[in-house]
DNA sequence: GATAACGTTTTTTATTATAAAGTGCAGTCT
DNA sequence: AGACTGCACTTTATAATAAAAAACGTTATC
């Protein structure tokens, strides 16, 4: 019933491995600078140093601190399960969906999400209150939580929510300044896309790559906080989705590579409401590819 | 340590009304029933007549339950602390950071927020995850929150976010079909901005109420999650930044029923390029008047 | 013999208690 | 005077737990 001393942990083997790079004798610095340099409040530093001298690593007596022999093996702390970042959550939590196909509606239990992903009950909470914001989940009246995405109408406001921050990216990379590094990218993108278009054959999976970074530098161009919050969302239920849809990957693949193309074209050639249109096209296509690998689900 | 029993406490007093109407002896309907009238799990329905036989106000032997007496004030449970909305949160919140113009970059103590609003701390913490999401508030590498919003980047990349939402919802509504109930509701808002224009100068208080209704109006067309999720907590913060910026308010609010006026002749005249662009117009007033109510509270 | 209700057990959630970590300040040492 | 320590206080992250919900046989009723 209280927070974890993984800190503590991994402040302790810090200071061990600095104080291994002193010779036995020497000065060790103050509780300040130690907690500066591990990054660590003052009092996990002084239960640090409580440690080292318990086990007679140093004597320490009001502020002199002073190494009295090597450490050892042994002298260091275990450090128990390593943090999850909240991105790979994200991209696990997602990815569950899809592979199981969780259908809209469905209780999501925080117990057994916490259980599944190894992951703390109050983590999930935050988690999914965060997802909530984009009515991704939503709060059951009886208390817990609803799973409310994944439904035809949802692909379509997403998809539709997507191609009006896309195109709107779109125009302002036409109107890029010419040394702007976007259009040294976008060239690197085009040999990428040429490549992979003579390959297509045998190596279609690795589109998904190529298209989320394609994307990602269109993207890019836009420095608005909302702007790139949603688009981190909209981009990861997109890429999920494709990863798990495989009727048709290769003929697909091809045929967006293509529309890609046709984007870098207009782009190059300055040509904002040419380059709209090329990427309303794609995004059309993305939306019905979205659209009918939901059907096909639903039909199974 | 354990959840509150409002529950149960507001079943009870439920379930002791309905007796009310009952006259003494009659039959009292099955747990299940019990359960679907007070929108409670039959757990609690149980607790509830568990009580009731207890203090005699019915005999209970399998599924015979029968009312012994007339239920008094007496038996009523008490009911502590009311429960506050999400939104109530969400509006105190905001409210408390222009009041007091908390500047960017605050932490944000749990410990505090819940104490000033009297909130578990939990649900903070929920609901401090889902404004990260749009970029409000941002986790402390040593742990707790920040507040990273309200500086005149936060504000221009906001209002950015919102002209690209909002010209959108302009565009749609000039292609609304001619039966949709957006068109009497506009000429009511037409009328209203009328009617308040010629009271302005004792009056202009009440338009931060009407400026809301007719935002809201224009962006209640398009349907879309995201778009309204998002359109929300625009609008909660422009509303509270104007509620608390009082410089040149009769100005202002004159100004801007003027701009709201011209979008809805161009709307009503079903031009949706001059809606657009007079919608532009205002939005950019809105935008300087954000950055400017920053810029002087900056100075202060 | 099917359906609805009950009694009981298991699971899950909301809330609190608490150890760990962080923070601030008066006093001390150099 | 400036940096450092000792100590008290505050805050946060996390586990423990009572309340509520859900699941599951069993029993009564039509």
């Amino acid at each position: 019933m209280a927070r974890s001393d993984t800190r503590y942990r991994e402040a302790f083997n810090a200071i061990l491995d600095f104080c291994a790079t002193l010779a036995p004798g020497s000065l060790i610095p103050s509780e300040q600078t130690l907690s500066e340099r591990t990054n660590v409040s003052r009092t996990v530093v002084r239960r640090c140093l409580a440690r080292l001298q318990e086990h007679g690593v140093i004597s320490w007596q009001g502020r002199e601190k002073v190494l009295l022999r090597m450490p050892v093996r042994n002298d260091r702390l275990e450090i128990g399960a390593l943090k999850v970042s909240p991105e790979d959550l994200e991209g696990r939590f997602l990815d569950w969906i899809l592979r199981f196909d969780i259908p809209a509606g469905t209780p999501l239990s925080i117990a057994d999400l916490s259980r599944k992903f190894e992951v703390p009950q109050h983590e999930l909470k935050e988690f999914l209150a965060g997802l909530s914001r984009f009515g991704l989940v939503a709060r059951r009246p009886k208390g817990g939580w609803r799973l409310s995405g994944f439904t035809a109408d949802f692909a379509v406001e997403l998809s539709d929510f997507r191609a009006l921050l896309e195109l709107n990216a779109v125009r302002q990379a036409a109107n890029a300044p010419p040394d702007d590094p976007f259009w040294s990218a976008l060239s690197d993108l085009r040999s990428a896309h040429v490549s992979l278009s003579k390959r297509i054959d045998t190596d279609y999976h690795s589109f998904s790559g190529l298209d989320e970074q394609f994307h990602q530098r269109i993207n890019g161009i836009v420095r608005n906080r909302f702007f790139k919050e949603f688009q981190k969302v909209i981009s990861l239920i997109f890429h999920y989705h494709y990863l798990w849809n495989k009727a048709d990957e290769r003929e697909r693949n091809a045929a967006a590579i293509e529309e890609h193309l046709a984007i870098i074209d207009a782009l190059e050639a300055r040509d904002a409401d040419g380059a709209v249109v090329a990427a309303r096209r794609h995004l059309d296509t993305s939306k019905m590819t979205l659209l009918s690998s939901l059907r096909y689900h639903e039909l199974a």
